[in-house]
DNA sequence: CTCATGTCAGAGAGACTGAAATAT
DNA sequence: CATATTTCAGTCCCTCTGACATGA
């Protein structure tokens, strides 16, 4: 139809076969992308809420729920009510959840120095560009894009 | 760690918001982005082999046939035996999914002239880079990307 | 026999809606 | 009272694995 379209495509399959490369590698440890990542970021602080991590994952907050939920049953976190704000849960990472942290860590790296990274083949410049480029869509989509959504 | 993440995050960030914005508009007609998708394909075409449409789909073999079960349940589409290679199954559009398809654009496409582009905000000489460097990766994607995947 | 194509069963994650509980 | 945060129940689509049937 336009030109549009297809450079979203492009973007689109660039992006999910790099998701889909790290989710594979993901699969024996038994846990998810989305998992992995608040992990990571539970692991770099004291606790999040759970709206964060809605927005960290880029969900509504039903979906965030089951998403912690599913963690919780693994023993990687564990709700805590705050007392602060009555309304309001904090989620901490447990014991548990850093050992599975540090396993995927030690696990993953060392046999990945053939890591998959899609923007090899570009020089500096070009991922200069391409950043500068994104970045400017964001910030875009950030503000026009929001009355859309 | 290193600039590649985030470059590659802010990738997935504006095709999932552009990808959740195009579902969104979709949900009151009780169609999905894929299944919309594949339908716009078949009314090109004469047909497509389920193979293709997981190619399409950037999926496995077997998630395309619960895709197209899905359609065919709805009555969108019709399977039916090649006769040139037994072993091959066509997917044809019907005539209730052109129908669909028709009711689709036509309520979509007026009351959208507002309608989401995060390409908006790009001069025509950034699209071009962006088109150039998206390709890049595509193609190396294509090449060296196969053998992570 | 082998390979490619397609299907099926089953499991699981994740996305939504709509309703509810709770606290501000 | 209205509002914000979170949860829950239920449904649906998508995704994968592993196995299988079929035909080239």
């Amino acid at each position: 139809m336009n030109a549009r379209l297809p450079l979203m495509s492009k973007l689109g399959v660039i992006f999910l076969t790099w998701r889909r490369y790290l989710q594979k590698d993901l699969v024996p440890y038994k846990i998810t992308l989305k998992q992995q990542y608040v992990l990571n970021q539970l692991s770099n602080r004291d606790f999040l809420y759970p709206s964060q991590i809605a927005d960290m994952l880029f969900c509504d907050r039903p979906t965030a729920t089951v998403v912690i939920k599913n963690m919780e049953r693994d023993k990687w976190v564990r709700r805590e009510k705050d007392n602060e704000n009555g309304k309001q849960v904090r989620i901490f990472i447990t014991n548990e959840g850093r050992e599975k942290l540090v396993s995927l860590k030690s696990s993953i790296k060392p046999p990945k120095d053939h890591e998959f990274d899609p923007l090899k083949c570009l020089t500096q410049e070009e991922k200069d560009q391409l950043d500068m480029i994104l970045t400017k869509i964001l910030a875009y989509i950030k503000t026009d894009g929001n009355k859309y959504l």
